[in-house]
DNA sequence: TAGATTGTTAATCGATTAACAATC
DNA sequence: TAGATTGTTAATCGATTAACAATC
């Protein structure tokens, strides 16, 4: 049995916070409705591939009407969790842990950072972001007595597999991942990896590609 | 003209830092040579789709012995650009601006932030990171004394896009993009978005799969 | 030599795009 | 009604995987 059958192909689901955003965007402007081909040109697609990443919340639009945009907001977010919204625990107060902490938007994407941990002394106490960090050690309980079961890990690559380990045997169900892309875990606990080396190879590649093509100098 | 001719597949661009930095532990380590059967194990992958990855850096392996690790390495460098480090701007010194200004690593990987920019008079001025931030009026000036053509940009998403317009004005050529997916800019200019949301949403989804499917308790 | 490994060519798989009947 | 829009079914496109001859 594998760990998480896909319920969808990943470029919709990645897709999908962008909807959103826009349809509460409509929705606030007190728009009702919604057709595919707005949406495809306010977001720059087509048509179609909105209608097929929309079809995956089982929705259904009327023809020569388009959509109801409540009912597809409803939707996507009962998709992806979103609903309500999940609390989860920073682990590795870094520059970009912190960062993280510091961002309150978030909670518009289901997550809410309900504590922060680290190993360093000179850190654990202190305040950022409203938040106090905390001593790792203390996760395991915490994690039960909360019933969180997400974690955002942000330590050095070094720590990163066996500070995972320990996430995972304190009851950790999903991985949000900046901190090393080999990571392994077990079946049953969901990791994404946020990758920023690869996105920096396609802005460099294509810079150079660019740059080549047509020349520096005008 | 197409502005950028992609030059490879980018799930192959995406894949070659990892591979860099493989290569490069190795290379430390005393190793002269690798086989793709090797290199496929320690990252998880099949050994074909990485001869077929190498293949786009024209590099040559010998049957029966496999890749020079350090002309490998050289070739992915090359190829993305990533010989010379390259100087550049971080536009917005807010939580995550700060936060990458603060991350040491993006030298490895072709990247040195070499001034900050905000338009908030309360940051203007200030030290981070050994950085002083600077005021944006001032980037222009500085981005072609200084021959500057990278920016990363970390600005509030309601100025992004006026943001991005002035940047391209002041003659930047890539923009590593954090900060609103609908940026516009002209064909010659190469954005790279990193949408935090799209990683966030594959997380939600696959853990919800994952909570429904076997259930939450044991 | 024998056998592991490369590199190329073909097959498969999955996502995007196109075509078009159904419908309000 | 006419025509815009949906939703499904087929075609295209691109990436991954497989097969296999070449080679050191």
């Amino acid at each position: 049995m594998p760990a998480c059958d896909p319920i969808g192909p990943a470029p919709t689901i990645r897709r999908l916070p962008r909807y959103l955003e826009l349809l509460q965007i409509e929705q606030a402007a007190g728009r009702d409705v919604i057709s595919t081909t707005t949406i495809a040109e306010m977001l720059s697609q087509t048509a179609i591939q909105v209608r097929k990443d929309l079809a995956i919340t089982g929705v259904t639009g009327r023809p020569r009407v388009g959509y109801d945009i409540q009912e597809l907001i409803a939707a996507i977010k009962g998709f992806l969790g979103w609903e309500n919204v999940s609390d989860a625990f920073l682990v590795g107060a870094g520059h970009l842990g912190l960062a993280l902490l510091g961002y309150e938007g978030f909670a518009e994407h289901g997550l809410q950072i309900v504590a922060a941990f680290d190993v360093d002394r000179r850190k654990i106490g202190a305040q950022h972001h409203k938040h106090g960090i905390r001593d790792l050690a203390t996760l395991p309980a915490l994690a039960r007595r909360m019933h969180v079961h997400i974690a955002v890990l942000t330590v050095p690559r070094p720590v990163a597999q066996q500070t995972a380990d320990m996430l995972v045997a304190a009851g950790i169900r999903a991985i949000w991942n900046f901190a090393d892309p080999r990571l392994q875990v077990p079946e049953h606990v969901v990791v994404e990896t946020v990758q920023l080396s690869a996105s920096l190879a396609m802005l460099s590649s294509r810079l150079q590609a660019s740059l080549n093509g047509k020349g520096l100098h005008p």
